[in-house]
DNA sequence: GTGAAAGCGCTAACAT
DNA sequence: ATGTTAGCGCTTTCAC
């Protein structure tokens, strides 16, 4: 049979279909015995309200999109874990797109507009597209980056410091006496602006030291996940002067790097000691454990769903803002060694 | 300026409402000239479909629901790394929820129906719920369950057979002449009919071995994590008679096991084998590399979209049918060791 | 091949 | 407090 509708709702209850919406939304003053009335009518009839009709007549979707490159990396996951809940408690689902870091289906996202999709707003890690890329978005769609920003724009950005954090990171490997650090991740091309902050930081922690950088220890990858990681580590091992350290750009390149190094019969920390990026629970069960970069995941989260939605909720433009989230070093095993004692 | 709609379109091009529907949706023969007048309007006013009213127009979203109870759990994100891909092919975008396991919130789900959501159907993995509990499931709402079935029901499974690969792996450990094989991950309730496949399994080949099972070896642990198979892993290794093996649930539990094991100072595959469930990516990289029962996640995240999108296609109800991907034993160096030369 | 118009089921402005 | 009704913007039946 066919589902019920607000107007058999009211035909039953013997009232409005304005009365049914008022109820059902909770709105304005309904006397006990209409909403007794209209309560038991909905229960017989089994009557749901149908949010394919109620979108459109609100104009609004009560979703939002979160954009990101992959699913299956670690960081990601454990920042929609963050996302999710966040969103349905302020009322909205979220719908997730995976990119594989293509910018023209990046690009497309961004252009087509909250208008070609069924989402209100988005939330994009973007991979593929370079910030000047970005700010050809279409202007109605409510948009929130994921990542540092490094030029100005028109939509919102919610990261942490990662100049700062590459800097710390560098330096607890130069504060443990380690000389040859390399650093495992730059991205020397327009889409690779993140990695590039990440150099930054490094090249700063050996000015602050008054060192110089081995320039061919800064090695790129083209992803920051455990193969490209375990590749760079190869190649530095296969050298005559290895390092004797590495920053890497994620835990997973991290992760990569380990494998590789034990694989070769190297300790770590002893022969190499390795500090990753993101915090990732993996990095906190390795063998040994990860030291890292640990940023305010939960603050992300809900720092990019509460401005998302603010604008969303705002008629006129609003300007785009930075908000950078704390992070703090976390050192571990493949740093300080196992504890002793 | 408010957005362009179908009806603007309609006059600048100077046709019907009608024709640029058919133009937007490539439907029936439209002229040449006419085509290319409207196509012309379109960019004209730069319009784009609204999704909302199609929606409406079409009584469907045009999304699936995929409901799982960790999103940071590597086997879901990887399965969701081939769903979404395979829906969007086939034209829907996918909608992603988490539970928690949370048995309220999975019931609302199932029970509320496709209605009551913007979502045509749903791929759900249960967690908090009983299959019993799921068969009180809105009829409306095409449903694929994630998961071998244990009884009959009125939706789809997709799965791999639990119990022969759980077998399988126990019997790998048998044959590497291990005799004290521990289990890690049993749940003996209504909502651990998961893992209570796998204990089966585990009974089984030890039976096939005509050997005995030593009741106290067979671990429960809540969750399929890293927390509680390091846990377990610690309760079983204080004791006078730890295992010299384990079969564990999940990779994540063996990963959270093999922490645990080596923390102590004990070598694995040597003191304790280990074999995982999964085939997770992590797992690859682990120091040792975990040995594990491998799912074809590809075929499980196809049949699971393909089998859904055919119910929502579907006038009829259909039968719920149980599908098996294949899977297979991968033996890496927790179990069979570092490869000698 | 194209036009006119009736829904899809809800919300909310306007009226009482 | 409740009823009436005009949209929301698209799809699609029915004519021509």
């Amino acid at each position: 049979m066919r589902d019920a509708t607000l107007r058999d709702v009211a035909q039953l209850a013997g009232v409005s279909a304005r009365t049914v919406s008022n109820v059902v939304n909770g709105y304005a003053r309904v006397t006990e015995r209409t909403r007794v009335k209209v309560e038991r009518a909905i229960v017989e009839l089994d009557y749901r309200p149908n949010v394919l009709a109620r979108n459109l007549a609100n104009g609004r979707s009560g979703q939002i999109a979160v954009v990101v490159p992959y699913l299956d990396t670690p960081y990601f996951a454990e920042l929609l874990q963050g996302i999710i809940p966040r969103a349905r408690e302020r009322g909205y689902n979220v719908l997730i797109d995976q990119t594989d870091g293509d910018p023209v289906h990046e690009r497309e996202l961004i252009r087509r507009g909250a208008r070609g999709f069924a989402f209100d707003g988005m939330i994009l890690s973007p991979l593929g597209l370079a910030q000047a890329d970005l700010s050809d978005h279409d202007a109605s769609l409510p948009l929130v980056i994921l990542g540092e920003r490094t030029s100005a724009s028109t939509f919102d950005h919610v990261g942490i410091d990662d100049v700062q954090a590459s800097r710390e990171a560098t330096r607890h490997l130069l504060d443990l006496g380690r000389r040859r650090i390399a650093a495992i991740g730059d991205q020397p091309y327009p889409t690779g602006e993140a990695a590039q902050l990440r150099t930054r930081g490094y090249r700063l922690a050996h000015e602050d030291a008054g060192l110089a950088v081995d320039e061919s220890l800064v090695i790129g990858t083209p992803r920051f996940n455990r193969a490209d990681g375990a590749g760079a580590m190869t190649l530095l091992l296969d050298r005559d002067d290895p390092p004797d350290a590495a920053f890497c750009y994620s835990d997973l390149v991290a992760l990569g790097a380990l494998h590789a190094a034990l694989e070769r019969g190297l300790r770590v920390p002893e022969d190499i000691a390795l500090i990753g990026y993101d915090d990732i629970e993996e990095g906190r069960y390795s063998n040994p454990t990860i030291s890292t970069i640990s940023p305010d995941k939960t603050a992300i989260a809900a720092t990019a769903v509460d401005r998302l939605l603010q604008r969303i909720g705002s008629t006129e433009p609003l300007p785009g803002i930075e908000v950078r989230a704390t992070h703090r070093l976390v050192a571990r095993q493949s740093t300080v060694g196992r504890l002793r004692g």
